[in-house]
DNA sequence: GTCTATAGCCAGATAGAC
DNA sequence: GTCTATCTGGCTATAGAC
């Protein structure tokens, strides 16, 4: 039992170190991207060495990777939240999904992949945790959209995959970075001019 | 006489292969990135030696500048050639832009820069043609943005800020390359539904 | 101005002591 | 598992012959 309590706490121990090797990466991408993000800053964000990264992690993809699991683990606890309101349309559950998204990116811990870069995605899609969940949620917001549609609060001329793929890229939108930029908008503002130009557009 | 026309001569071999050169740099740039795009591939598509390109462009980010000064020298063309429409109302030639920046992305002609690259940024802000050029552009977009708003057309309460860059946004919008990716759906109707709900979404 | 060959550098990944 | 020190490959950029 001691020996197992041991074991636990050098799980727990080792949890922790590896969740904030992800939050820096998770900062890294955000800011800078993949391509920019150098395994080197990783490593000094954290504070370790380079060396001591790769026991962690098997290479600077796995990195990114384990940065999107993460966000695809948040995005799964905000869709099991939005499921249990009972006072809540489908609508307002998929626009509390959208409004996160953005509020997430403005706060600059939205991480960044480019979908072009063939070793990230390749990654990426052999990792079954990632795929499973991008499945499950994609699956539950496919059946708040067609709600929305039949009840007439989006409009059912769209495709679902129209729909769906506009709520994700709204979540790397350049848009209110660069009104970000500008200075001169709060980003509460922000959040509610692209809300409204996003959804107005998606409704009928 | 002689003399002065065997350089204009010269000069328009020249300028045929720097286009041929910027032509490749706008495929690879549309295809992987900047990031992702070598100069030996450059040099491998244009079909000359590595070397011959430093003759005609400093860097790697003096390539990427060029296709974006072209770019902007054909979103420019065409905003002109829509300013002399006589028959199109300011939210017409608007939508038309957005839908020329579209086609031009699912043609896979659209060059795709990250906003995050330091050196190339630097490189595009301090090409004065190129700023020039989008200043201009700008300005015109502008103009018409409060027209529409002026009559109607497009959502007064919006800031003529959100407006354009929403525009600009939906130039590298991820929504038609993966609907395109999907390979279901034509590119007039992946067009259309981008355009709907960009558009709706901007009006009132 | 075009080529071949190479310099120089940077970043991802690893060896090996502790 | 953490460190320092190093290897390695690939990419930008250039030298120098023609």
């Amino acid at each position: 039992m001691s020996a197992m309590s041991r074991l636990s706490f050098k799980e727990q121990v080792l949890r922790v170190r590896e969740d904030a090797i992800i939050s820096s990466v998770n900062r890294l991408l955000a800011d800078k991207g993949f391509d920019l993000m150098t395994v080197d800053e990783v490593a000094a964000d954290v504070g370790i060495a380079k060396a001591s990264l790769y026991k962690h992690f098997a290479s600077k993809e796995a990195l990114a990777a384990a940065a999107m699991v993460r966000l695809m683990q948040r995005t799964q606890a905000l869709v099991e939240q939005q499921a249990a309101r009972t006072d809540a349309t489908p609508l307002q559950r998929l626009q509390a999904m959208t409004r996160w998204a953005l509020e997430l990116q403005l706060a600059g811990e939205m991480p960044s992949v480019p979908s072009q870069n063939s070793s990230l995605r390749a990654e990426l899609m052999a990792s079954q945790a990632y795929l499973d969940m991008l499945m499950q949620v994609s699956e539950v917001l496919g059946g708040w959209i067609h709600q929305a549609q039949a009840s007439g609060d989006i409009d059912p001329a769209l495709p679902s995959e129209v729909v769906l793929y506009t709520i994700y890229a709204r979540a790397c939108d350049p848009v209110p970075a660069f009104l970000k930029a500008g200075g001169s908008h709060s980003n509460e503002q922000i959040v509610d001019w692209v809300m409204t130009t996003c959804w107005r557009g998606l409704q009928r």
